[in-house]
RNA sequence: CGCGGGAUAGAGCAGUCUGGUAGCUCGUCGGGCUCAUAACCCGGAGGUCGUGAGGUUCAAAUCCCACUCCCGCAACCA
């Protein structure tokens, strides 16, 4: 019996339909999984999306749609984009599948009973109008940052998981396991960063929206996003703690071999969810693979910018193919990747139709001409015969170990090197030539031989990296020995059958006439985008907030103030640490403007500042105070007359 | 002094662990070939290997030390 190989991606967040940027995991996952099915593992590759949480609800309402509407639309476009990147999924579950559903209730009891949920007081921001709470970090100027309306500490009762119980057993399990995060530094980071300062309690649950799995015993709670999404890498395979015995698909394939994540979510996957897992006493996954992202070219994507792209437009443009070659060839292992369209164009040209479509085009023609089509047998080796074939076999060996270990796009470059060693091969035995005399037959019926057995042996390395490439390569040297097992020597292709019909695989692709029209396109974007923008921003009037008394605003202690000195706080990107002088005393305060002004501007310039407000810590440095100043986006202070006496109250 | 990664030709990267002629892809310039998709093959030019006339060594991109700059993670707009 084979060995099994379960692989997952993160599943995707149902808010909206995915970019390139998100494409990159299901492409890069979809390659392994073929490899492995390939090397003859038996594969469960799972995928799917997370449909829960308060930003769909939101947008669900937005829409005017219920959320169960609003999410079967989005995991519609997502599956479609999938599909359109060829992914070979095994499975694709969806949070809102029932039986995911009822599992998590159950996960949910189970942990309950046993301890390690626990109900306690959530404590934050609490939005009165827009019923939600919100971290520190999610404020805006202090305030809701949905409506900019005022927020108020408030406590609503929530379920924690107690995360310090495992704290210590974590940390020594990844220490004691180098490996298991990779690339490697990133589990570095995840020790000194969370594991090493020491862990919180996570909350699990939430009661101001509604949209998410009912905590089974207290309905007015949901089970909040983590412990919801995460389950689903067992709730897959048919885990369910109510289980007397789990089913065979669950003891088949968990633990999982590898969960493929991006770099941001490493934290959930390597701490919450490896705890989560102990807790329920399961097996850990063997490894967590975290990939870097795409950019467009030094900027994030994003729609403002007129620059997202999108895997399936792409596909129109380039096939699938050449947007999975891509997207493999290009990411760096460690470092986010940047995608431009010169780049997507000259991998395309240089590489697909150039170095692979050009080589098997060239080969079958000939063997068309010279052979009519039928697969010389090989004879006598000679001349550079064994470099080519020595080629071959470290081809097929490199690109192994890359794709076992994920260096996805080395593992690239092993297949395209070997076809370069091949195109060159052909110089070196000139085919024209030895075709012009009877008594050169032999060589040539072995040069052509080698050729298409390359050809062959590239073809099988690219079955999981490009599956539709592959197919037509195999259909045009009219061979199907395509396993793993038939290129571990040269000498697999059979002679005597016929190659088929030599047809190009990739066009080449005129550079300046399509970057001209993507540069129009991408102009009438953002025409677009800057017409919407134009149209919304004179009805953008802000909500406001509450009326209030005058003597709520003698409450807020203005005064007049004095910049003495100001300096950087060294290690934050955004502070600003001022001392100030209000006259009757000195004061230090810490503001976030260290993006819009040096701290020598600003000495000597007179500001109001928040007089009476409670201290804080920002960074390790006490801020006695808060400057006014407008803005979001561009942030300015407001300066006042140069002749303004300090410390006057401001009213 | 928060933790980690990095600086090598115009661009993107390998080489560093295990010191010993600086390499690959793209681009550029020149040549060759004509089977093929103006493709393919060969050659040239282009590098103080971030800085320190630092240290160790017969020998340093590689090991050690100091510094500068970038990036990731964390923290942070009171």
């Amino acid at each position: 019996m084979s060995e099994k190989f379960y692989i997952t991606t993160a599943i995707a967040y149902a808010s909206s339909k995915p970019h390139f940027g998100n494409v990159y995991e299901i492409i890069m996952t979809d390659a392994v999984a073929r490899y492995k099915r390939q090397r003859g593992y038996d594969v469960f590759f799972c995928t799917g999306t997370d449909e829960h949480g308060q930003k769909i609800e939101n947008k669900a309402a937005e829409a005017g749609v219920t959320p169960k509407e609003f999410v079967d639309g989005v995991a519609g476009q997502i599956k479609d984009v999938w599909a359109a990147m060829n992914s070979s999924h095994d499975k694709f579950i969806r949070t809102t599948d029932d039986y995911h559903e009822t599992t998590i209730q159950h996960i949910f009891q189970k942990l309950y009973d046993q301890g390690d949920i626990y109900k306690d007081e959530y404590e934050g921001w609490y939005c009165t109008p827009c019923e939600s709470f919100f971290t520190e970090t999610q404020l805006v100027d202090g305030k809701c940052p949905d409506c900019g309306r005022e927020v108020h500490m408030a406590k609503e009762e929530a379920y924690k998981f107690r995360m310090s119980k495992y704290a210590d057993w974590l940390l020594e399990y990844m220490e004691s396991h180098p490996g298991f995060i990779e690339p490697e530094a990133r589990q570095k980071e995840m020790i000194n960063n969370f594991l090493k300062p020491g862990l919180q309690d996570l909350c699990v649950s939430r009661s101001n929206f509604k949209w998410g799995i009912p905590v089974p015993f207290d309905p007015k709670h949901i089970t909040y996003v983590w412990l919801d999404a995460l389950c689903n890498y067992i709730t897959a395979l048919g885990y369910d703690p109510a289980n007397e015995v789990q089913p065979e698909t669950f003891q088949k394939y968990w633990p999982c071999d590898v969960h493929v994540i991006g770099k941001d979510i490493m934290r959930f996957h390597s701490i919450y969810w490896i705890i989560f897992l102990k807790a329920l006493d399961l097996p850990l996954p063997k490894k967590i693979f975290g990939h870097p992202w795409f950019n467009f070219g030094m900027d994030k994507m994003s729609k403002s910018r007129g620059n997202v792209i999108y895997a399936d437009e792409m596909a129109q443009r380039f096939s699938v193919d050449g947007v999975r070659y891509y997207a493999l060839s290009e990411m760096p292992y460690l470092n986010d990747g940047s995608i431009t369209y010169e780049s997507v164009i000259g991998r395309y040209n240089t590489d697909l139709a150039n170095n692979l479509g050009n080589l098997v085009n060239r080969t079958v023609a000939m063997t068309k001409k010279y052979f009519d089509g039928v697969i010389p047998a090989p004879g006598a080796e000679e001349g550079t015969d064994g470099e080519l074939k020595e080629a071959c076999a470290k081809a097929v060996k490199d690109f192994c170990e890359n794709m076992d270990t994920f260096h996805i796009s080395d593992a690239c470059s092993d297949v395209f090197t070997m076809l370069r060693r091949a195109n060159k091969y052909i110089d070196e035995t000139t085919p024209w030539s030895l075709a012009k005399s009877e008594e050169n037959r032999e060589r040539l019926g072995t040069v052509m031989y080698n050729l298409l057995e390359c050809i062959r042996i590239g073809g099988v390395l690219l079955t999981s990296l490009m599956p539709q490439t592959a197919d037509s390569i195999f259909a045009q040297i009219g061979s199907d020995k395509r396993c793993f097992c038939s290129i571990e020597t040269f000498g697999g292709l059979e002679a005597g059958k016929s190659v088929g019909e030599a047809t190009p695989l990739f066009s080449r692709i005129d550079e300046e006439k399509m970057l001209a029209e993507l540069a129009a396109e991408r102009e009438a974007k953002m025409a677009k985008v800057a017409a919407k923008e134009k149209a919304e921003a004179p009805v953008e009037k802000p909500e406001g907030c509450a009326l209030i008394g005058i003597e709520d605003f003698m409450n807020v202690e203005l005064r007049t103030a004095k910049i003495l000195a100001c300096e950087k706080v060294p290690k934050a990107k955004k502070l600003l640490k001022l001392q100030i002088d209000l006259g009757y005393e000195q004061r230090q305060v810490v503001s976030g403007i260290a993006k819009w002004y040096q701290p020598d501007d600003l000495v000597g310039k007179k500001i109001i500042v928040v007089a009476n407000l409670k201290p804080a810590v920002l960074c390790g440095i006490e801020s006695n105070g808060m400057i006014l100043a407008s803005g979001e986006e561009t942030v300015r202070v407001i300066f006042l007359d140069s002749e303004t006496p300090l410390g006057e109250r401001v009213r």
